[in-house]
DNA sequence: TCCGTTGACATACGTCTCGTATGTTCCCAT
DNA sequence: ATGGGAACATACGAGACGTATGTCAACGGA
């Protein structure tokens, strides 16, 4: 046996302890953050649940707002697949716009998502629209709009404008339905509306 | 000099100077927040500035929460009172209704606005949708798009969520304005594609 | 006129949390 | 085998929040 093959061996183990601890890390964050909020979750409490100290978890992501950094892009990760999926599954453009729409208001009725990505995660990071997520996700939009308005399908309109609006009246949708008794009946009608309002953008045929 | 007449002056004198603080308070909390986030604020630099102490913050507030609650109770207001401002001045319900909603992006190039509102606020006091000058405002829009309804200068469609999404898009639109280099132009953009969407739930005539 | 009570604060204290500074252990390179 | 670095653990100090207690002016009743 080569002392090469030893070697990896060796750093391949300890890197993948290392990563497997990162994750658990970040698994405990997003289980504290959703249950309890940013502020209210104490870094004691969530690295004892992941069976570390705090010193791994500034060893590894500086501070406290870099592990809510790290929290918001797995789960802006999860959420883009499931876009993308939606999208995917459409027949045509326009339709795989709606859809793609439809699946980030159903996503807002995850908790993890309520409150990490809509609620804490502005205050302590900033503008969500400056985020690497929002900003792939936003970048898709527009590429379609793009596409579809080269086909005359919408109306002509400033296209990153329509692509930040459509997104933010999905973002309120979701809100909304989040914050209803009966999620389920919200949801429609707030998926009903939203397609009213965004045909607003079609060119009249 | 009539005894009573003393009564009433001692105790509106001392009513009066315990409003005069609670208003030095909220000032200087509004300074702090807007400036420093709700978090980085500290309450003794906070009263210090006012000229009081904590003391009288947990006498009148209860707690740090209370007291942004307080903050964002008097903003609220003076938004609802210059989009009624905004609203009555406009010719028709509808011009109305983009005129009011013209007026609350530009309300987010407010630093207070931007920070306490739309950042910090729903993390520390919840989803916004049930804060009470919300739904006040929401009821407004609601009776506009039921009056336009009726009038069949829109089409029938859910009136509370047209009115969720037509606040959401204008939020979204408001943050797009603030995080901007050169806002005055992206306002221009932001007002127009926000029209042309609005206008999807126009009645075809 | 005198005393008990209440509202509006000020002061002092305890507890919690974050971030950093300092070890400690394990593994690789030489 | 020995030095060095990565990946943690441990110990410490600094604020910050909330509460419990104290103080003073004003009001009400005897």
């Amino acid at each position: 046996m080569s002392t090469e093959k030893i070697k990896r061996d060796g750093t391949a183990r300890r890197a993948e302890r290392a990563a497997a601890n990162r994750d658990r890390l970040i698994a405990a964050a997003r289980a504290a953050f959703a249950s309890q909020g940013y502020a209210a979750a104490s870094m004691d409490e969530l690295t004892a649940a992941a069976g570390l100290t705090r010193g791994a978890l500034y060893h590894g992501f500086g501070d406290k707002k870099g592990l809510l950094a790290a929290v918001i892009a797995q789960l802006d990760g999860e959420m883009s697949a499931r876009l993308a999926a939606a999208r995917a599954a459409a027949p045509d453009a326009w339709s795989g716009l709606m859809a793609e729409s439809v699946a980030y208001i159903r996503m807002a009725l995850d908790p993890e998502v309520q409150r990490i990505m809509l609620l804490d995660g502005p205050a302590v990071l900033g503008n969500p629209s400056t985020w690497p997520g929002e900003q792939a996700c936003l970048a898709v939009t527009i590429a379609t709009l793009s596409q579809l308005h080269a086909d005359g399908v919408i109306k002509p309109v400033d296209i990153e404008a329509a692509a930040r609006l459509l997104n933010g009246a999905a973002l309120t949708a979701a809100l909304w339905v989040a914050a209803a008794e009966e999620p389920a009946a919200v949801l429609d009608r707030a998926t009903l509306a939203f397609r009213t309002m965004a045909e607003g953008l079609l060119a009249p045929r």
